[in-house]
RNA sequence: GGGAGGGUAGCGAAGAGGCUAAACGCGGCAGACUGUAAAUCUGUUACCAUCGGUUUCGGCAGUUCGAAUCUGCCCCCUCCCA
């Protein structure tokens, strides 16, 4: 069985996710946009070499932070290691809080290989993209929201360079799972309690040192675009650029985890058939007692 | 004690007689999601309800066909001079 443990962030997934893989001895494939990076520690709440279950975690510390990633190499790096991994384990823990990541390497996501230059397209206003997705991809129009630029540019650079249209190559996946026996675990605790766990979270990760983490990957490091993105890193480095003050900085990720942490349970709510728990606790009990 | 400026929805902040249940921002809530997803975007946010209705802009009393906007008194806050 593989079981997919989903929930916000900071409601303790990580150590969920570690005391059933240690009663079940078995394998745990992360799925965590940011904890893929090395050296991105206290700010992804990543586990550490000295903490237990460490060795059983697959796809964290993967690539460095100069590297781009996104869901086709997660897709891919996901199911090399999890078919892999079903030769030898009769269970296997899949937990990360990135709903798209988790999606596309689960169900029959396609996504092609192209390159496109699409800096004309940056240049152009809402307006004039939208109409030139209207011309390329009508069918896209209808999913996709005119202020929504980047996937309107995204739509654009697919239906200019691909084979397929954006639409067309949706059209022509099932929308299916691709293995058997997953269940989907989706611990979503009461609002005020995740909100409050990701306010003590996050000083909790400034008292051990993320200012400290920032300046030596800055130091050590390019970032990449996508690297930069992480919440706790971006706003880290504004405080460093003198942009901010430490307590606004502090201030604004609580912020910005809490918004992100009501977008998951929006998209795990919405895109997974999934089993939902109000704690840990029940989570842990309904996985373990079968 | 003298002078000046203020009190507007959860917060910040516009509005200076009808077009205002009240701009805008933040926060909240809800939602979308197929290549940056810890990203990007949408809707909603006095109260009750389907149309529609009810009560609001520190308080009270006025002026007016009509007041958050004008007048009087009162209560708070900030700054300056004593």
């Amino acid at each position: 069985m593989t079981y997919v443990i989903l929930g916000p962030t900071g409601i303790g997934k990580t150590s969920l996710a570690v005391e059933i893989v240690e009663h079940l001895n078995c394998p745990i494939i992360s799925c965590d946009a940011f904890q893929i990076y090395k050296d991105m520690n206290i700010g992804t709440g990543k586990i550490m070499p000295n903490e237990k279950g460490f060795d059983r975690h697959y796809l964290i510390n993967k690539i460095t932070p100069e590297e781009t990633y996104s869901v086709k190499e997660y897709q891919s790096d996901f199911r090399k290691t999890y078919e892999e991994l079903l030769k030898t384990n009769k269970d296997i823990v899949v937990a990360g809080g990135t709903g798209l990541y988790i999606k596309a390497a689960l169900y029959d996501y396609v996504f092609e290989t192209y390159e496109d230059d699409t800096s004309d397209l940056e240049k152009m206003d809402n307006g004039a993209l939208y109409n030139l997705l209207t011309v390329l991809d009508p069918e896209s129009t209808k999913t996709i929201h005119p202020n929504n630029r980047k996937r309107v540019i995204h739509a654009i650079s697919v239906a200019r360079s691909c084979a397929k249209t954006k639409s067309e190559g949706i059209d022509s996946q099932e929308h299916k799972l691709l293995y058997d026996n997953i269940r989907f675990i989706f611990v979503n605790p009461d609002r005020e309690l995740v909100y409050e766990n990701i306010n003590k979270r996050v000083d909790g990760m400034f008292k051990a040192g993320l200012v400290e983490e920032v300046k030596a990957l800055l130091n050590k490091y390019e970032l990449s675009v996508t690297a930069r993105e992480a919440i706790g890193y971006k706003e880290v480095i504004s405080y460093l650029n003198k942009e901010l003050s430490l307590e606004d900085c502090i201030e604004l990720v609580k912020k910005r985890s809490r918004n992100y942490a009501k977008r998951q349970v929006t998209f795990f709510k919405h895109q997974f058939d999934c089993e939902t728990y109000n704690s840990i606790k029940e989570a842990k009990e309904a996985i373990i007692n079968g």
